[in-house]
RNA sequence: GGCUGGGUAGCAAAGUGGCCAUGCAGAGGACUGCAAAUCCUCGGACGCCGGUUCGAUUCCGGCCCCAGCCUCCA
């Protein structure tokens, strides 16, 4: 039984699907006007990682994950480049695709676009209005009733008088409350707009994801997430808009991410303090990058430090090493202790920095055996690759991974999707410069030079090239 | 001020009322021409103060510190 933490009551619940053994899920996407950075990065690979778990675990799941792709700030940034809003969104939707594959996430099963979506909104505003939770101000601008809804603050655990409280808003005086929140703006002049019953204009920012996870999923569906600040007031003011235009429950399940941060600070557009994945992945494999968000729990705090890839980067390297040169053999299904531990650890809340350690145990076990158990620690090695394949982990050929190649291709034991490649780290020596180098080396090392041996490979060395001497002879990875 | 979540060994990160987390780094040993990788062994933890208990890092109470939300943000 897999148990979740629901974020709508602050604690782990047996996770029961509406329909049985299927689960229909929504998560909050980006606003395309700029680059990923690894807070959108961790969101991605976060409910990717749920996903293949829930599917792993037999579960038919419809995942749809939107792009906000109209906004002020999209406004302002096409003003900025002087291009057309159009334009723009399309460059930063196919940058944002291209970051996931490299990441190793699975493209969602639908991925509606605001701005397709338009009669949703326009429909569920409508609805609103007809039953006084929406009013239209004095100046076109249409605002939803927030004190009206009266479980409004569930899920943030905010109440509506605490919120008046601490209010730093500017008070508007066209709503009714200062608590009221936009769900219909009225075009200002060169802007976008729509038409619509209550004159031109466009959609708030919460409004969105109602509309389309309704049409995506209906009325009332299993779980639905995102970063953890979108809980208040984005995922309240859904819920709220949600369930008075439906009377029904909205969402079952209320899954939010953990921040990263850095410095002790939470990364961020406005702080400045973020680094995009594409900056990352010139300095690191994205297995790493992807290895790094999982060895922590989706929940907790995600300190980023080029220390902490270093580690992520040393630690995946013990697991392919581990795989090198074992052979892929068949394995029959029964689950070992290994299945057991990570299933157990990943039904509890997606434990992924148990399951991790998983891994580990079995990349230990692979190693002591290669050499009195050649058959034992290649069935280890399969084991290893399913469970690193359920993470998006492992898919990759040892050697090719810990030589730092490109990704050409990958070995896919459940994926249905090909990944391209996003090689981007440049490399100081070619492997045509390196397998040179070896080929002094060997010669020397036959002639029992060992000064010359050595002042090759700390030339390598220095490089970023390291070398094993093994029986069968010189192999080398980049460091 | 209100509401969330945290404080675990040099670093990262799980978890548990008593019995090994795990990874990186470090120490000793095996292997190696020397290394690297690997294996074996090892040290070192649970913010502070009380309480419950035979026994608490784990439960309860108080305190201190950190981050986040209450405004756009994944």
């Amino acid at each position: 039984m897999i148990q979740i933490y629901n974020s709508l009551t602050r604690k782990k619940e047996p996770f029961t699907p509406i329909t049985p053994g299927e689960v229909k899920m929504y998560v909050c996407g980006m606003t395309v006007y700029d680059y990923c950075h690894l807070g959108h990065a961790r969101v991605m690979v976060g409910f990717d990682m749920i996903v293949r778990y829930l599917r792993a675990r037999g579960l038919k799941v419809t995942y749809v994950r939107n792009i906000t792709d109209i906004d002020d700030k999209i406004i302002k940034r096409a003003a900025e480049n002087g291009e057309d809003i159009r334009v723009l969104t399309d460059r930063f939707i196919g940058a944002m695709h291209e970051d996931e594959r490299a990441l190793g996430v699975l493209p969602p099963d639908a991925e509606p676009r605001a701005t397709e979506h338009m009669d949703g909104m326009l429909k569920m505003i409508g609805v609103l209005q007809k039953k006084d939770y929406a009013y239209r101000a004095a100046n076109a601008d249409v605002y939803y009733r927030v004190r009206k809804f009266a479980r409004y603050g569930t899920l943030s655990g905010k109440s509506v008088d605490d919120l008046q409280v601490g209010a730093r808003v500017e008070v508007d005086e066209q709503k009714d409350d200062p608590l009221d929140f936009v769900l219909w703006k009225a075009a200002k002049p060169g802007e976008p707009l729509w038409d619509s019953p209550w004159g031109p204009g466009r959609p708030g920012w919460h409004i969105e994801c109602s509309a389309m996870s309704m049409d995506c999923l209906g009325n009332h569906f299993d779980i639905h997430g995102g970063g953890m600040d979108l809980k208040f007031p984005h995922h309240e003011n859904e819920i709220a808009q949600s369930e008075a235009a439906t009377g029904e429950q909205f969402v079952n399940t209320w899954i939010h991410v953990g921040f990263v941060r850095v410095n002790e600070e939470k990364m961020s557009k406005s702080l400045g303090n973020f680094f995009t994945v594409r900056e990352i992945l010139k300095s690191y494999n994205a297995e790493v990058v992807r290895y790094f968000i999982l060895a922590s729990h989706y929940r907790s705090p995600l300190d980023y430090s080029d220390e902490s890839l270093d580690q992520a980067k040393s630690a995946l390297a013990r697991l392919y090493t581990a795989l090198k040169d074992q052979p892929l053999v068949s394995v029959d299904a029964a689950e070992s202790k290994y299945e057991q531990a990570f299933f157990g650890a990943m039904d509890d809340d997606f434990n992924t920095a148990v399951a991790v350690s998983v891994l580990f145990d079995l990349a230990h076990e692979i190693n002591r055996l290669k050499t009195t158990d050649v058959s034992g620690a290649a069935t280890l090695a399969v084991r290893l690759r399913r469970l690193g394949d359920i993470l998006g982990l492992l898919h990759r050929d040892p050697d090719e991974y810990l030589k730092g190649k490109p990704r050409v291709y990958e070995r896919r034991l459940t994926d249905t999707v090909s990944v391209t490649d996003t090689a981007k780290i440049q490399y100081e020596m070619s492997e045509q410069r390196i397998e040179e180098l070896i080929c002094e080396r060997t010669a020397a090392r036959q002639a029992k030079n060992w000064s010359e041996s050595d002042r090759i490979r700390d030339e390598l060395m220095a490089k970023g090239v390291i070398l094993e001497d093994g029986a069968g002879g010189t192999t080398w990875r980049r460091a």
